[in-house]
DNA sequence: CTACTTTACGTTAACGTTAACGTCAATATG
DNA sequence: CATATTGACGTTAACGTTAACGTAAAGTAG
């Protein structure tokens, strides 16, 4: 016990706790606080989560750590535990192991403070596994049933602006190539890019929308498919993810259709892939770190006791302009 | 204390370690064992962590997590953390915290059991750090001077592959984009090159190497300096990585050189970005999950008293020929 | 059948921290 | 000046676990 050496016993906790609750002198308080530096004590965090049940760690739930989007996500959360002076765990499931599993073993084993999650699993098992366990838990970009808290993109408004900026190049005619048929995403995304339709007045064709998943082969299938059964051709297509956007494109460039002669393309969800691919593509921009930074703080108030509830849709969407999109041939 | 409601008191203990060193009947265990399970009973990590001194955690630092390489590599590591029974914090130190710093923390404050770290900082800081550590550590694709562990890729021999692909291609004039100058990494990719050039009776010219760091923004811009001072102009270019790959490409397409046609490119590490590329790009795969899995194995070894040793390097490397390398014009 | 060994499990203490309580002296109140 | 009040800090216990020690019963040897 370092303290020892410089002043008395536990009455150092109170000095390094610095709490104005507890009331003490300042000399004394400044003793024990000069012979910790010189000591180099560190708090054995382990001695005082057991003693506070409050381990100072959130637990992170995701369903992929290659895929760019989540990858953000955590950079941001981690972020802000650390501000915050929390540890973040990951957990990373896949085919392994289900995000119910993972929810139980950071509760119960791991006694993490709070929760964030983004798993695949389905709305219906993953809410009742949250309030099972009983510390704070926040969604990441899932708005669901039973679920209380979350911070999510505004998906809806992404696709609207990506569409709105085709419909101002004078394109009538767009496709969209969406995420998984059902999925809370592809609800938004559909809304938002009939809402952009409408208001110009262009009518609604369920031929234009395909299911594409959120890889590069599906987006290849779904553009093919589309290119196969619309007709009059589309003079732009609308794509729910970048990875997609990629396979649509190598699905346009196969057809020798030139984009953004031919076709032009939109995505959602920036990173550097946009930049490396031919043409540069054009994308709205999502703030997805910052969904992992606001929803850990949000996490961090609702363990803390700052805040009881945490409902953020992350506004702040920017339209990349690169290469992809272009008026349509007159 | 769940135990007392089937059974007696920390006899439980012994009975759940199941280890051989403790003799108890048969009985006895197997009733403490039903009636934890009945009971749901789940040790409590951070108790057993304060008495044992021994966390059940591993730390990881990273510079990046938005970027494949790092992400393929915690990913590895996650999976054998957790068939080995312990957690992973994850800690991404860029401009904000050093390395070093990121490793005082895990050790004297979070108490992991062991370190795994691929931190861009100067080896010869990061080596003190790790031995004033108490817990073993194994490094990542960082082979230096004063580091005991490491498991890192075959760099050297998967250059010495992609440029023996260039040269079977019938290639001559080869050069070759590295990353930064003086790293470790430079020093192997630029050997690999160079066997591979000489073992084929090329001889080697400094002035086909340039540094292009990692970015894509690198790439371009080394590409373009080559471009401009070798002459005769190279047919063919091995880049470091897929990033400054892309780069590269961006360069030759912007001096409307064709790609594979005028000039071949190869490049190391795949992933989803080299195959959404126009044209897809040839690389040589490294098994950077796999660098990931390994090290945190060897760590959890080298924490149970398993080994004493972790010095591996990965060798399968496979060569992935997509669209970007083709024979030179006749 | 006594004395020593082994087996099986209960008891105790400790890991480092902090909440709750206790104590003593200083100050305030009548 | 006696008593009540408060401020400052020491003492104690507990979080859940396991290593070390203790002890009773069963087994073995002479």
């Amino acid at each position: 016990m370092a303290r020892r050496a410089g002043v008395d016993t536990s009455t150092a906790s109170r000095a390094l706790a610095g709490d104005a609750r507890h009331r003490m002198s300042e000399a004394t308080r400044a003793r024990v606080l000069s012979a910790a530096r010189k000591l180099g004590y560190r708090p054995n965090l382990l001695a005082r989560a057991l003693r506070t049940a409050r381990s100072n760690s959130l637990g992170i739930v995701v369903p992929q750590l290659d895929n760019p989007v989540y990858a953000q996500m955590i950079s941001g959360a981690e972020a802000a535990a650390r501000e915050r002076g929390y540890a973040l765990l990951i957990v990373h499931v896949g085919e392994a192991e289900s995000g119910v599993t993972a929810i139980e073993r950071l509760t119960r084993t791991n006694h993490v403070d709070g929760l964030l999650v983004s798993s695949f699993d389905h709305e219906s098992v993953l809410a009742p596994a949250l309030r099972h366990a009983k510390v704070p838990s926040v969604v990441l970009n899932r708005r669901a049933a039973g679920v209380a808290n979350c911070v999510s993109l505004d998906t809806r408004r992404a696709a609207r602006k990506a569409v709105a900026h085709l419909l101002e190049l004078g394109h009538r005619r767009i496709a969209h190539l969406t995420g998984r048929p059902g999925g809370a995403g592809t609800r938004d995304r559909i809304a938002g890019y009939r809402g952009a339709l409408e208001s110009a007045g262009v009518g609604f064709d369920p031929r234009l929308v395909a299911a594409a998943g959120f890889s590069a082969e599906g987006g290849e299938r779904a553009m093919r498919a589309v290119l196969r059964s619309a007709r009059p051709r589309p003079t732009a297509v609308f794509v729910a993810t970048l990875l997609a956007a990629a396979g649509a494109l190598k699905a346009l460039r196969a057809a020798r259709i030139a984009v953004p002669g031919d076709i032009s393309i939109v995505t959602l969800h920036d990173s550097i892939i946009a930049e490396v691919l031919d043409p540069p593509m054009t994308t709205v921009r999502l703030p997805t770190r910052r969904m992992g930074y606001e929803a850990a703080r949000g996490l961090v108030d609702l363990i803390e006791g700052r805040a009881r509830r945490v409902a953020r849709v992350l506004a702040p969407l920017e339209l990349v302009v690169r290469g992809s999109a272009a008026p349509p041939h007159a």
